[in-house]
DNA sequence: CGACACATGTAACACGTTACATGATTTG
DNA sequence: CAAATCATGTAACGTGTTACATGTGTCG
């Protein structure tokens, strides 16, 4: 549910016919997203029938195929919204890092580990692969921002793992929480 | 794409019934993730679907209506491939923040500033309320796993808003890339 | 002419989410 | 008996993803 907030923010700035918004769309988040055409037109029509855009046959082309799209007053509260900062951003974090890492760490305490050091290599690699990109093209400020958001996340999530091995290990030492099931 | 393996992960430490399924993961994953009954049926019915599991009425049970499913050899090839660090863990950030930054930054800058400074406030906010809950309730491993992480991934978002603010300064302070559009 | 960019769409499918339906068994 | 728990499912909907179909305009 990001494609649409994209396409809201793209209206925001002005009219614009689909084949332009995949465009820009792309440009913006420096390819991070690739947009297959057929969702942008899907994602029009949905914010059409919910009211937040409307559209109209683009007078200045010439052939008529365009089809302009502009915001709704509705839909220009709904893009106010979402900018701000609104529930949906605090979610919780599922994703498979976590899902794994919570659900074998809670079976078998050996797979936990193995599961971790496996995962911290990965992302290690990723790191790196990561930041000598970064250094290599050195393209326009949307890939800059993408690298510096990914590198911040990975070194997170880096030190989430040494984080878990720590509780784990503290854990098996004699802690309360034993490391079988039902800790309920 | 994360539940259906966390079935697999629970099906891989033996033979399960939906019930039970359900049950374990939300023990294991600290109700941060509440699975609604449906849910799981339809995934085991998937998994079924795909080879990845077998399922038969269990004997144990006297009124015959629980069904037990247990992993095939493809379910436990397929287990092991996403307990090691497969390709999807490597996923590009694709959500809700990282999109209003890039889509806002390379339009209005001030629109950017003020969208940087809302989620800045969102996330300290909520980065308190992670801390305060995490040292009053201290309930299992799960839960104190799901803080950390939380924990970790805000303090890198945070960094992340600094960063942009960062870039944005030095680039409109004449910097190569204008801050408008077309910047391909 | 042939290739490529422009421009719009349809169809099928995947997963996740919620609400609801249906019964049996246990327990106060 | 009534309520809670156990246990399995159906139906409808939302978004995202991919593949494919279709046609026009432009430029070498």
């Amino acid at each position: 549910m990001a494609v649409r907030e994209g396409l809201l923010v793209l209206l925001g700035e002005g009219p614009r016919h689909g084949y332009d918004l995949r465009n820009e769309f792309e440009a913006r988040t420096g390819a991070l997203w690739r947009l297959n055409s057929g969702q942008v037109y899907t994602t029009l029509e949905r914010l059409e029938r919910d009211g937040l855009a409307e559209s109209s046959p683009d007078g200045d082309d010439a052939s008529g195929r365009r089809r302009n799209y502009r915001l709704t007053a509705a839909g220009a509260e709904e893009l106010r919204r979402w900018l701000g900062a609104h529930a949906r951003d605090g979610e919780l974090p599922r994703d498979d890092l976590v899902m794994k890492i919570l659900l074998a760490a809670s079976g078998d305490p050996r797979l936990a580990g193995e599961v971790i050091s496996a995962h911290r290599h990965q992302l290690l690699e990723r790191l790196q692969e990561v930041r000598r990109e970064q250094r290599r093209v050195a393209g326009g400020m949307a890939a800059r921002l993408v690298a510096d958001v990914q590198i911040v996340r990975l070194e997170a999530d880096l030190r989430w793992l040494d984080l878990c091995e720590q509780r784990l290990r503290d854990a098996n030492r004699g802690g309360t929480d034993r490391p079988g099931r039902r800790e309920s």
